[in-house]
DNA sequence: CGCCTGACGAAAC
DNA sequence: GGTTTCGCCAGGC
């Protein structure tokens, strides 16, 4: 994502699209729903929501459709959906760069440096246990 | 209507 | 094996 971009983001934040005055239904609620259905203490990535939904191709989709997480009625838990690598990559969009961690540890799940320890087996896939 | 950005991921170098 | 680029799709300007 280097080098293609020239300047800091402009703005992209309004977002206000997918506020539930007449949003439809696209992609972005297939990622909430699967989101919401992350249990607790367990962790998911970005690419392995995208592959549940059959974008596997878009997980930055998923990423963006995080975006308005916040903003959708049930609060979709998206501290606990990071990258591939388990980092906490989305950790700067929340109200502080802790939070994420915060919530992450709340729940049981211990975090170091901005990654998830034992990411790997605290991996919820989708594709296998939600069906 | 076209270009850019973007919370990823996998391939290419 | 680390760094860089492209791809994918959607939305903002």
């Amino acid at each position: 994502m280097a080098t293609r971009k020239k300047a800091a983001k402009p703005a992209t934040e309004k977002l206000a699209s997918l506020t539930p005055a007449g949003r439809k239904e696209s992609f972005f609620e297939l990622v909430f729903e699967v989101a919401r259905q992350i249990p607790k203490g367990r962790v998911t990535s970005y690419g392995a929501i995208a592959a549940c939904l059959g974008a596997r191709s878009s997980s930055r989709m998923v990423g963006w459709a995080m975006n308005g997480a916040d903003k959708v009625k049930p609060k979709i838990p998206a501290h606990r959906v990071v990258n591939r690598n388990g980092m906490l990559s989305g950790k700067h969009h929340f109200a502080t760069p802790t939070r994420m961690k915060e919530l992450l540890e709340k729940e049981g799940i211990k975090v170091k440096k901005d990654t998830v320890v034992n990411f790997r087996e605290l991996f919820w896939d989708p594709s296998e246990e939600l069906i």
